[in-house]
DNA sequence: TCTGGGGTCCTAGGACCC
DNA sequence: TCTGGGGTCCTAGGACCC
């Protein structure tokens, strides 16, 4: 058997770890620049909030309701999340972390003492880190996440689908609820009269491979309670390398672009050091408000002659594609670089003419040293540099509680 | 006024090769 | 009118996830 065990509200606990006062009320965490609610507390949830919601369309609501909104501070969940997991791996022979706040485990206890199992890890994060779990087991991933969610509607947060329950539970879960099945193909399965997880569980299997896709039929057999879904190996590299942001306030200028490109480009640059990576396509895109007329987007990629990490070359690219992109006169609201075509530095190819440049190389280390000593922030790129007047806005923002002395919480 | 960011995987279709 | 067969690799774009 499989368990998924499954932070509750996950951003909103984190603010509420520290935040005693706020045990029973409304919490919402914001997305960058405070834009829409990605996190609820229950008392949030109950209020009839949506995740996604844009805040200023909710703002009067929650001031009726003495909410509180925390800017989302990433520092915070992912140092709470390294403990959560710590703890959990104590419990379990094998533990895949599939996300900030979930992660497998398998179910290493006999059936009849699952069930402690399953409540002695939620003790056990609630007593040490106070952040409330649900833990869900089934036969496979796709069964632990469905029990999962019925765990959260538990008043123990413990579920567990044992083979003798799986029709009876599979019926009452509509299709699009089962992990895997978006809006996309939700609709075709009810175009199709398949409306619970049984049906689908009950479809011929080529039916499946033949209209939808192997990843869907892969949900089939997790349904029949065949593990199907491989762990995702954390030590291979990203195949791709994504920094973007929505400016505080919209940028007219190609002069802020450009700084607020060359910044975006320090960040991935970053990324790819921290795997020993290099990038051999350099992808750009700028884009105006979407929810207004005359929506622009547009992106332009370039590919490089050899594949690089160094940080001048790849600004350079950059700024290179933006040229492609820029139009006068257009209110940009975001823009972002991508990174792909990655390699790991000890396998690169160059080509027959170019030789290894060595002071790239030693540049490249020296900011590296740097960084590790003073922090990440100690060398910028000229081209950056200046004033990040569209820097984001994090108004609401907690301490960083766990990651920074100054900001500890004091006991009196 | 204000509407997130960062990923993965799959498929279709074109270019190219023998 | 007729116009091979079987591959690989790459890219764009869709779908999904948290």
């Amino acid at each position: 058997m499989i368990a998924l065990v499954d932070c509750n509200s996950f951003y909103a606990s984190c603010e509420k770890v520290f935040r005693p006062d706020l045990q029973d009320k409304p919490v919402v965490v914001l997305s960058n620049n405070d834009g829409c609610i990605v996190a609820m507390s229950k008392e949030a949830k109950d209020l009839g909030i949506k995740r996604g919601a844009p805040l200023f369309k909710c703002r009067q609501q929650l001031k009726d309701q003495e909410s509180l909104c925390f800017s989302s501070n990433y520092t915070l969940y992912q140092d709470l999340s390294n403990r959560v997991m710590a703890l959990l791996a104590r419990e379990t022979s094998h533990i895949e972390v599939y996300s900030i706040d979930e992660a497998f485990l398998s179910v290493d206890s006999p059936p009849s003492a699952t069930r402690e199992w399953g409540l002695e890890i939620i003790k056990i994060i609630s007593q040490n880190l106070g952040i409330p779990v649900s833990v869900g087991v089934g036969r496979s991933k796709t069964l632990a996440k469905a029990a999962a969610t019925l765990a959260k509607k538990s008043p123990q947060g413990y579920f567990a689908m044992l083979p003798s329950m799986e029709e009876r539970v599979l019926k009452e879960i509509p299709v699009h609820k089962i992990w895997g099945i978006g809006p996309s193909k939700a609709d075709y399965l009810l175009s199709r009269s398949i409306l619970t997880a049984w049906d689908l569980r009950n479809m011929d299997d080529w039916d499946v491979k033949k209209t939808m896709t192997l990843v869907t039929l892969k949900t089939l057999w997790e349904l029949r309670g065949k593990p199907s879904i491989e762990d995702e190996d954390p030590q291979t590299d990203k195949k791709g390398i994504l920094s973007s942001l929505g400016f505080s306030s919209p940028i007219k200028e190609k002069q802020e672009l450009q700084r607020a490109v060359a910044s975006y480009m320090s960040r991935a640059v970053r990324k790819l050091w921290s795997q020993n990576s290099q990038t051999s396509n350099v992808t750009v895109f700028i884009m105006t408000n979407r929810f207004k007329e005359n929506y622009y987007f547009k992106e332009y990629s370039q590919r490089l002659e050899n594949p690089s990490s160094y940080l001048p070359e790849l600004i350079k690219a950059a700024l290179n594609c933006l040229e492609h992109l820029f139009i006068r006169g257009l209110e940009y609201h975001k823009a972002g670089v991508l990174l792909h075509g990655i390699t790991p530095e000890a396998s690169v190819q160059l080509d027959l003419f170019s030789e290894r440049n060595n002071s790239r190389d030693r540049i490249s280390l020296v900011v590296k040293e740097m960084e590790q000593r003073y922090g990440r922030d100690i060398l910028k790129p000229l081209a950056s540099a200046m004033e990040d007047r569209w820097a984001m806005k994090r108004e609401l923002l907690s301490p960083a509680y766990t990651t920074c002395w100054e900001e500890l919480p004091r006991v009196y």
